[in-house]
DNA sequence: TAACCTACCAAACACTTGTTAGGGAAGGAG
DNA sequence: CTCCTTCCCTAACAAGTGTTTGGTAGGTTA
């Protein structure tokens, strides 16, 4: 059950390729099996259903995330270098479990309601706190403007963070890095020429 | 059939309300009855199928907000101030048909292919031009930095400005042009405190 | 009154959906 | 060789899907 042999991993990460290509409503478990090599009916053999292969995904994603938001989040930087930290690790991890973020973004709000996705609202909260509140230590400490709605900058920076995953292709032209350097240096210095 | 009576329109309205709360493959076609106070193949009557509706809801709204892009870009403004009205003609949109740009969000990637939808891959090409022509315009004028990657800035712009109609509600705290107002702001000034 | 159009209902259709039950091939353990 | 576990297949299921067909109440027109 919790040990995962090769094979479920392998089957899992062929779901969420569907899953963020197609969408899960979308998604019949006919397309997971056949992109897997195998029939329907088997995919049961390893799963209870096709809703607990999306909770599998989904809860792995945000336990690697908050592995390294907490991390990041511990070690008392500057409002600055907590925001760039940040940002950079999520950059990081839409690298690394891309499908996963696609899948996140796409389906997280209509599953909130849902009992057994309740860890969804749960992070989303705890995201907010640990986003807002960098913004506002930010704004304490002099290091952001003070005219800016605190509220709506974590909603662009956070949309603008997630919403990447439809994009981004790892091994293309930029990696995760490059593109974090690139939103930072944007949404920190902005883009107009200084004068 | 071109000239709609206004029980259509009420239930294309409908339609676009559910299917943007619940994502067009989730949501099947005695929901949309329900909700429009009929039985599921009355729609019949007023649509051919449940595609065209969604069809004429994206046509709709695209032929809408070509008509506001169209008249910014051929007013010759500087490349600052017309990244300015592209943006709050954008939330103005997202204000008007706040339904509709949730389902273009969501669904436009998979329905690309689709010889039915191609008009969405001609708004997108576009859409792209309009945006990264004026990026390109505003570093050729001097008015916007060089050093930053032009395509990954329109990606940034393009999927915050977007992507707001998944939290946006009209008649709520802030107004289109505040919104608007706010974004290129942070975008254009940065959100770190001037020295 | 009679013919007609609009807007809907009632009931069914063929098909797809997620899921289950029973069986069997392959290979390691005794 | 025999037993057992792993992993998959075959075949079916009940429910839900988009859509069609024929009918009908009520208002408008002639």
């Amino acid at each position: 059950m919790s040990t995962a042999p090769q094979r479920r991993e392998e089957i899992l990460a062929t779901a969420a390729e569907v899953f963020a290509a197609q969408g899960y409503n979308a998604t019949t478990v006919r397309k997971i099996a056949d992109a897997a090599g195998m029939l329907a009916g088997s995919l049961y053999y390893h799963f209870d259903s096709k809703e607990s292969m999306l909770d599998e995904i989904l809860s792995t994603f945000l336990d690697a995330l908050w592995a390294r938001y907490d991390t990041v989040l511990a070690a008392g930087l500057g409002p600055r270098e907590t925001l760039g930290a940040l940002v950079t690790e999520s950059f990081r991890e839409i690298d690394r479990h891309r499908a996963a973020v696609a899948i996140y973004q796409r389906e997280s709000k209509h599953l909130l309601d849902q009992p057994r996705f309740g860890y969804l609202a749960d992070s989303q909260a705890q995201f907010e706190k640990a986003w807002l509140g960098t913004l506002e230590r930010g704004v304490a400490a002099e290091a952001f403007r003070a005219d800016l709605d605190i509220r709506l900058t974590y909603r662009f920076v956070r949309d603008t963070v997630w919403v990447a995953a439809s994009w981004y292709r790892p091994g293309g032209q930029h990696s995760a890095e490059e593109i974090a350097r690139q939103y930072l240096s944007t949404v920190l210095e902005g883009i107009a020429r200084r004068t």
